[in-house]
RNA sequence: GCUCUGAUAGCUCAGCUGGAUAGAGCACUUCCCUCCUAAGGAAGGGGUCGGGCGUUCGAAUCGCCCUCGGGGCACCA
């Protein structure tokens, strides 16, 4: 919405300086594109256009230029509404912000909670696979990253108009599942779950961790467990059973925590069941000739002309590799639901593999191979260095939504809310889940990011809970408002009484908010909406810690700053909507 | 060796399709609850934007070189 008043402006100005230009020069030129920005400070104006570039074409100062076309714009009869200043050597423009609200406040009653969406994607189809756990350990925190961006990112494109599968790939198979496994059979003297009272992923990840401390002093471990995958593949029965019932152990422990962490999927692949795909895709390249088959029998790809090297796509043996299944699995994923785009939510040290992935789709003729994204995401580290499973430095998923919950919990108590919110134990939930949330999606994914539990847990400044903070005021007085005989359905509202400077920032920051939802998705970069919404709360909690709403005189001022307040809040769900914060009407 | 990626305040991060005195949060020093929830607000100190050269009227932002950090380059996944 700010971008139409942004774009007729810059047509405007675009305009006469063409008309300009043939005045002084007395034919017409090429004039480079005009620049809009936004100026630093609020006092001048809400938008600005250097006039630096066009000094020399036009033999014009650029404060000289800014003041001739301030006074023949000012003369345009049907000019968009604003006033028009001279900033030295820029043209700006203060925009009205009161015409701004009243649209604005139209638009959100209508959209609800879809203003901020756009079409942009149109019905375009896209799979989006991300978390892809293994079965022999519980989440960690670099899982929870990899899990909030790939929510983020799905919510944020069906924003945008796309029709989104969230699809899970479990790594239920392979040696390091049979190492669990083993450990189990040698020392598990039949222990459940159950029995133990333990979840069943961190019940099957204490035997992960017993098959480490194991083979150190058993040489033949590895090779045990290598005989166990063989057992495996062979579908010994004694085998399967086991594996079967650990996988449910772990599958039903990982699901509390999706659970609790808002995390679903519209879809689950098993590795187990799309191992051995790929192949026949592989034997059709081959026939095809854009692979090649070595003496020994492997089949390879030439990546040359991608600047890489060669790749193997089929051992000698004729078995699979990781790269097999992966191209198996985008197929049949495709079968299974035909789409036009498809992102992987994977850690950036695969970026190799996911080239080569592209490459080797696109060879193989795939038409859709072309919209393939590897939205890749940097390492999660702790203050004093890397996560290291040895070290047991990993911090557990569930532990640190406990943690963080418990906290809520007290803070709540200490501050005697209790009665007002509620529900405490959902309340204090919700809390942990948009700290955490907020936490991880804040940094732009690309980065290795570090991750401090102190920092984490504190719901000071720059935190989620700041903005539920900030959601639940809003609430509450809206409530007040509406108790004591106030509507705010009742329209229209007198917009000309928002003149503050606050109050013309805020306005503009609740019209921004659908381009960032539109560049959060060309980017699949959440953090930008996490950036939009912290500085919106700060200007809300600027503006109404200084401004009387519900006692700000005259009924007319209070209905427009209960309707300002009303359109912050509606965007502040819309957005926390995108980026895994919860909505909390009171905290 | 080849390649990708990063370096901004003591710490964690924004800003990077070039533009006006480089911004937040935390930490530190002050101040503000007879007033819609102080999980808040205000003020202050703190920066040769890793270094150099270049392009430009103008560079944290673009290009080249260098330094340092992280990843990747298996018939592992």
């Amino acid at each position: 919405m700010l971008d139409t008043v942004r774009q007729s402006w810059k047509a405007l100005v675009e305009k006469e300086l063409a008309s300009y230009a043939l005045t002084i020069l007395g034919k017409e030129v090429e004039l480079p594109e005009l620049a809009v920005q936004t100026p630093p400070k609020p006092e001048l104006g809400d938008l600005a256009f250097p006039l630096f570039a066009y000094a020399k074409i036009l033999r014009t100062a650029p404060p000289m230029l800014a003041a001739s076309l301030k006074e023949r714009i000012g003369k345009i009869p049907d000019r968009p509404l604003g006033d028009l200043l001279v900033a030295g050597s820029y043209l700006n423009i203060r925009i009205d912000t009161a015409a701004l609200a009243t649209s604005l406040s139209m638009a959100i009653e209508a959209e609800g909670s879809h203003y901020g969406e756009n079409r942009s994607l149109g019905d375009k189809r896209i799979t989006i696979e991300f978390s892809c756990p293994n079965t022999n350990k519980p989440l960690h925190l670099g899982h929870m990253r990899n899990d909030s961006i790939g929510e983020s990112i799905s919510a944020i494109m069906k924003a945008n108009g796309a029709t989104v599968r969230k699809v899970n790939l479990i790594n239920d198979r392979g040696v390091h599942i049979c190492k669990s496994m083993l450990a189990y059979q040698k020392f598990g003297k039949g222990e459940t779950p159950e029995s133990t009272g333990m979840k069943g992923d961190h019940f099957v990840g204490k035997y992960y961790v017993k098959f480490a401390a194991w083979a150190k002093e058993e040489p033949s471990a590895e090779q045990q467990a290598q005989e166990m995958l063989q057992r495996w593949e062979e579908d010994d029965p004694v085998v399967m059973e086991l594996w079967h019932r650990m996988n449910k152990w772990t599958l039903d422990g990982l699901s509390e925590s999706y659970e609790k962490m808002g995390i679903s999927f519209d879809h689950y692949y098993y590795e187990s069941e799309t191992y051995k795909y790929g192949k026949d895709e592989i034997l059709k390249g081959l026939d095809k000739g854009v692979f090649y088959r070595e003496e020994d029998g492997s089949v390879w790809v030439d990546l040359e002309n991608i600047k890489l090297d060669k790749k193997v796509l089929l051992r000698k043996d004729g078995t699979s590799l990781y790269m097999t299944q992966d191209v198996g699995t985008a197929i049949m994923r495709h079968k299974d639901w035909p789409f036009d785009s498809l992102i992987y939510v994977v850690a950036s040290e695969q970026q190799y593999h996911f080239k080569v992935l592209f490459h080797v789709l696109a060879l193989l003729g795939h038409t859709w191979a072309e919209d393939l994204h590897h939205l890749s995401y940097g390492m999660v580290n702790l203050p004093d260095g890397k996560m290291k499973s040895r070290e047991g430095t990993v911090v557990d998923a569930d532990e640190l939504l406990l943690q963080l919950t418990g906290l809520a919990a007290a803070e709540i108590r200490s501050k005697q809310r209790e009665e007002q919110v509620g529900d405490v134990d959902k309340t204090s939930s919700a809390i942990a889940l948009g700290a955490l949330n907020y936490y991880l999606l804040q940094v732009n994914p690309l980065k290795d990011m570090i991750f401090n539990p102190t920092e984490s847990i504190s719901f000071n400044g720059n935190t989620g809970p700041y903005l539920q903070y900030m959601g639940a005021r809003i609430s509450s007085m809206l409530g007040r408002y509406e108790s004591e005989g106030g509507d705010r359905t009742k329209r229209p509202f007198d917009s000309s009484l928002l003149t503050l400077s606050d109050e013309r920032e805020l306005i503009k920051q609740i019209a921004l908010y659908p381009e960032v939802v539109a560049r959060a998705g060309a980017e699949l970069d959440p953090s930008l909406l996490c950036s939009f919404l912290y500085e919106l709360s700060r200007l809300f909690s600027r503006w109404y810690h200084d401004n009387p709403v519900l006692k700000a005189g005259s009924d007319e001022l209070v209905r427009a700053r209960i309707e300002l307040s009303a359109m912050v809040m509606q965007v502040l769900k819309n957005a926390f909507a995108l980026v895994g914060i919860p909505f909390l009407h009171s905290m």
